[in-house]
DNA sequence: GTCTATACTACGATAGAC
DNA sequence: GTCTATCGTAGTATAGAC
């Protein structure tokens, strides 16, 4: 039962970390959090910092592991189609909402939002793992969808569709105080994913009408 | 020069707690930062707890200020009827827009983003204050700009509309990393807010035509 | 590999000088 | 109103027992 400690340490660390940031966030409670001395972070990660850039990779390794399903979801339809690409945008996005919406995410989310919004080393890491991939291959799926080539414009509409989403954990009391619940329960959640597939077949719409205007 | 003193500290503050939270920052780096003594903050503001609340109301009050000519400047338009509604919402949502790409903004928008995902009592300060009033403000036009009375599904509409700017800032390095930029420049801005304002049109146009699909 | 013990620094709160 | 001084607690790192 090796694994097993180190395990729990990154979890929790991911929590403190999250909340506390790098400076903020103490060994002494994320040891005793896990249950473990706190010469065990020293031995393992090396201190302080190596556990920060371990609970990093841990992240990493998660979201792949967590949005490979949803990819594969997507590889049902036909990604070299435009209504294929659509289709896979939308079960992406539809998947991304569910975690977005789950408990779950609130631990890994606030560590990946402050590295968002004051980029350390750590950053490198979670975005040279699954992040950076899963947002080149959104691109490329914008571009089947709306028949353009890729360029600034289709990543600012790449970005704006992933952002809906995102938004959902990063203003979610406001979000909750907003439609003036406590929770996100399945009525609400099925609401949310319909309106954000069909904002998406809203703008894609819109991006092959304004191609299909110009030249 | 009273307030000088504590203008700087609430700023400092605001910094720090965005970083490292409530129990992660130190009153001690809040002092030394704003040039002044620990006991200070004491005698200003009780304790490390008052000076965070404080700093909830500082931006609460910052919010208003800022967003106030925002809203002013949507009010050149007819509000109660659906294209100046229309264009309210693009206004205020390309103001909110600058904001969120702004240097300032990564100020106190960590702040924020952590009540928002771990909210205490300085969340109900912040939305109590300019924040509740701009989504609820928001939500009416909606209504007005699609014809719809206020519902769960206008709501969430009005989520997805002010998600996709929000978004800006709670992934900021991810955007970044994608557009293959270090800043955002002056083109890239005018870009991000076309997209926007074109997104509004195409979302607020499709719930339209869900309207009249139904009923 | 995991623990205890220890050295040293930094923390928040408070009392009291000015 | 702002400062210094001080107290008790909690922080990281490290050495060494098992």
């Amino acid at each position: 039962m090796r694994r097993v400690v180190q395990q729990r340490l990154l979890e929790i660390a991911i929590r403190e970390f999250g909340v506390k940031g790098l400076e903020g966030a103490s060994t002494r409670s994320i040891a005793a959090a896990a249950d473990t001395a706190m010469s065990s972070i020293t031995y393992h990660y090396g201190g302080k910092e190596g556990l920060y850039l371990a609970a990093a990779d841990y992240i990493a390794r998660q979201m792949g592991d967590h949005l490979a399903p949803a990819l594969a979801r997507g590889e049902v339809f036909d990604v070299t189609s435009p209504e294929g690409a659509r289709a896979t945008i939308k079960a992406a996005l539809s998947s991304l909402t569910d975690k977005m919406i789950s408990d779950e995410s609130a631990t890994w989310a606030l560590f990946i939002v402050r590295e968002q919004m004051r980029p350390t080393e750590a950053f490198e890491r979670i975005y040279g793992g699954m992040m950076g991939r899963m947002l080149e291959k959104l691109t490329d799926l914008v571009c089947v969808a709306t028949g353009s080539r890729d360029s600034c414009t289709i990543r600012i509409v790449t970005i704006t569709l992933i952002g809906q989403v995102i938004a959902l954990r990063a203003s979610r009391a406001s979000m909750l105080k907003l439609l003036e619940r406590e929770s996100i329960d399945a009525e609400a959640a099925d609401l949310l994913k319909a309106r954000i597939v069909a904002n998406i077949d809203a703008i894609l719409d819109r991006v092959i009408s304004e191609r299909q205007d110009l030249p």
